[in-house]
DNA sequence: TAATACTATTTTTTT
DNA sequence: AATAGTATTA
């Protein structure tokens, strides 16, 4: 083998990789239980069946086996037991799971009996609407009138969404069964904090010390969601992940459970409770779980890798009898929601989980230039654990390798960014072009220079529209009037008045929900002295309570609000306008629940005010995104800025091998976006408060030159010459 | 006692 | 920029 590029024996690698040994082991017995399982597509015997299987006089209207290669073919044709597919970057997955769809309604499958579970709602609409051109398109307007056209009407039957929509939409329709309220309204990661803050402050825990202080409420939101997604006991994770805080575990424990009590009496359900609760009740009402299993007998899941462990619970429990046909896609060299609970081991213990299940492989790659994919399979290789795999292409121009600059800071960093896009837009259009980056804050630079460049960008991931402050707000009035019990949002609201502090609040929002959720202790002299605005608080909810359409509501709700944000923020006008948007998606939904449950769990990325130059190139932009928010899309030029040991990997990653692995997988993702070009840069140097940077990302050093073209400034070679001691 | 003004500290990625 | 803790004001 080539030498690396740079000396890998400069960067620390984790220690505790003796530690996970066994966890490895069982995982690669896994693996290769599965590997055994192959249905490959070279296979004189498969290639036979799938003949059987099309050649029949089913008089099926799509050619299958023209339009997919033979491991898409087979993915979508096998129709029974429990498959893992395992589809490699731009391999065809969506196309697969399209002629997938279409295959089964084609068999007579009833749309009721499919659930489609994507990562994102955009996915799943996406496969449903191009299985329906599928069907309507391919054919003559004879054959369309006669038996297809009932068939792509059949895929509005199909139930399909997120895990969070799904289960939402169980919690609700089941509500009577279940025995629970189904006007409960969604805490997002932000609610969930506050209401964890509001607990504790109301509770007032003895303090175990004063040494310590309390975690905070991120922190807190933080442990529960993890404990719970990853089933470790908030003890075992305080102790080997926040060892600082452990003093405080007792405390921590309660409010767990004060919290968990908290939601349930008020009707409250964060994004955890959506999946957990209905998992619980499959576990233990018999009645629903079997109308579950009756109901849903072919079930598609799409990122697989990215599922946590309530979510494989869900999947396992509708899909126990044997007869139900399960089809898990996914890749595990993209698992990268670990920090959100997923947990990369399910993708790769399925055939522990399923014995008898098969695997089917999709490796040929029709997205990148066999340049690129070199490098990407070269990457892949590095990737300690997972499934055989190797991307290929047919294309037969090589094309450009990748090429790795460093340049003396971020803002040359940046220029070169800028430069490069000039120099290639004789060839391309800014759509064509993305900056992935690890972190949100890395692309600050890069804004900065498009700005003075004029290059149009829009800006993906980060702070979303509904996390903004002005945004919140005006949600949290649409909430009470959907559920008067969301003392949340009651709490968010009141505390905007001058003279209502927190205990005003709570008092306030306490005697409302002990009146029956009337809003008349609004009136009662001992709150409404406080702040007149009580009052007028009354006057706008009544009105909205019988207000007719979202829209008037909300209306009504900026026409009280407006006003008070006027008084807090020196920016109002801008925060405005985001009222626009919100007013625009509610013309889009006809009910309150319906508007508040596609805001909470499909909140639109993308708000006004992230984009560079409104209306002025309306369609053509560069993307600026996190690498997390790239997941699945793709680009012509591809940039992967900040390549730094410290922020990508990130350096609170770097001493645990998991956290390693996934931050490879996460550049890994980054880098197999690019179809023809693909840059990565580094600045010389990071600085921030959490240390000074100075290395080339490892996951640069530990490739070989064939694979990459490295463009070093001199800085590069001097840093890592020098002899620096190890703790550096 | 409650609200607010001020100060020090901390910010990875997100359905 | 937001949060937690402390000091000050009503």
């Amino acid at each position: 083998m080539t030498p690396t590029i740079f000396d890998t024996h400069r960067y620390h690698y984790p220690q505790n990789f003796m530690e996970i040994k066994p966890k490895l082991a069982r995982l690669e017995k896994a693996i290769k239980k599965l590997e055994a399982n192959l249905i490959d597509a070279d296979d004189a015997a498969n290639v036979a069946l799938l003949k059987k299987r099309l050649n029949s006089d089913l008089g099926l209207k799509v050619d299958y086996a023209s339009e997919l290669n033979p491991d898409q073919l087979l993915a979508a044709t096998t129709i029974d037991g429990k498959v893992l597919v395992i589809a490699g970057a731009g391999s065809g997955k969506t196309k697969t799971l399209t002629y997938r769809t279409s295959y089964l309604l084609e068999n007579g499958v009833p749309p009721k009996q499919i659930l489609l579970l994507t990562f994102t709602r955009k996915a799943a609409n996406e496969i449903k609407s191009r299985a329906k051109t599928l069907l309507t398109n391919t054919l003559s307007d004879e054959q369309l009138s006669e038996d297809v056209l009932p068939t792509s009407k059949a895929l509005n039957d199909i139930t399909s969404g997120t895990f969070h929509s799904f289960c939402n939409r169980l919690l609700r329709q089941y509500s009577g069964l279940l025995g629970i309220n189904p006007r409960f309204t969604i805490l997002d990661t932000g609610d969930a904090e506050d209401a964890i803050d509001l607990i504790y402050k109301e509770k007032k825990y003895p303090a175990q010390t004063k040494k310590q202080a309390f975690p905070r409420k991120k922190t807190l939101q933080n442990i529960f969601s993890t404990s719970r997604n990853r089933r470790i006991p908030i003890r075992n994770l305080i102790e080997d992940n926040y060892p600082d805080i452990a003093i405080h575990i007792p405390i921590i424990e309660q409010l767990a459970v004060d919290f968990h009590e908290y939601k349930r009496a008020n009707h409250l359900y964060d994004f955890d409770d959506i999946i957990s609760q209905v998992v619980r009740h499959l576990k233990s009402n018999d009645k629903f779980r079997q109308l579950l299993q009756e109901n849903y007998r072919y079930i598609m899941v799409d990122e697989y890798q990215d599922t946590n462990i309530p979510q494989k619970q869900l999947i396992d429990l509708i899909c126990a009898p044997a007869s139900v046909s399960l089809m898990v896609v996914g890749d595990d060299n993209q698992s990268i929601y670990a920090f959100r609970g997923a947990n990369y081991e399910n993708i790769l213990l399925f055939g522990e989980t399923y014995p008898e299940a098969n695997l089917i492989k999709l490796e040929q790659n029709y997205r990148s230039t066999p340049a690129v994919l070199n490098y990407i399979n070269a990457l892949s290789a590095q990737i300690t654990l997972g499934y055989q795999k190797q991307l290929y292409s047919n294309a037969s121009i090589t094309g450009n390798k990748p090429t790795f600059s460093r340049l003396s800071d971020e803002t040359k960093e940046a220029k070169y960014i800028a430069d490069k896009i000039i120099e290639h837009k004789t060839d391309y259009d800014y759509n064509d072009f993305s900056v992935l980056c690890r972190t949100s804050f890395q692309s600050n630079y890069v804004q900065l220079e498009f700005m003075e460049r004029h290059i149009p960008f829009i800006v993906v991931g980060g702070i979303k529209f509904v996390e903004r402050r002005h945004v919140k707000d005006v949600l949290a009035f649409i909430k009470i009037l959907y559920n008067p019990n969301d003392t949340i949002a009651w709490h968010r609201i009141l505390t905007l008045f001058q003279g209502v502090g927190a205990v005003t609040a709570t008092r306030l929002t306490q005697a409302i929900n002990a009146d029956n959720n009337s809003f008349e202790p609004l009136l009662l002299p001992k709150f409404s002295k406080k702040s007149p605005q009580l009052e007028s608080l009354h006057t706008t909810l009544t009105k909205a309570q019988q207000a007719e359409s979202v829209e008037t509501i909300i209306e009504l709700i900026l026409g009280f609000y407006i006003p008070i944000l006027k008084t807090i923020e020196e920016n109002w006008r801008e925060r405005s306008e985001d009222f626009r948007v919100l007013k625009n998606l509610a013309t889009e939904h006809s009910s309150l629940d319906d508007f508040l449950e596609n805001l909470a769990l499909d909140p639109p990325n993308d708000s006004v005010a992230t984009t560079s130059q409104p209306d002025e190139n309306a369609n053509d932009k560069v993307t600026i995104s996190t690498i997390h928010s790239a997941k699945g899309l793709e680009w012509p030029v591809v940039f992967v800025n900040s390549l730094v040991d410290g922020i990508t990997p990130h350096h609170r990653s770097l001493d645990d091998f998991e956290e390693l692995e996934e931050e490879r997988k996460l550049f890994y993702v980054a880098c197999s976006r690019a179809k023809s070009r693909l840059y990565l840069t580094a600045p010389d140097y990071f600085a921030s408060y959490s240390g000074y940077f100075d290395k080339p990302s490892r996951f640069i050093a530990e490739l070989s030159a064939d694979e990459v073209e490295v463009k070093s400034s001199k800085k590069l070679l001097e840093t890592l010459a020098s002899d620096d001691p190890v703790w550096w």
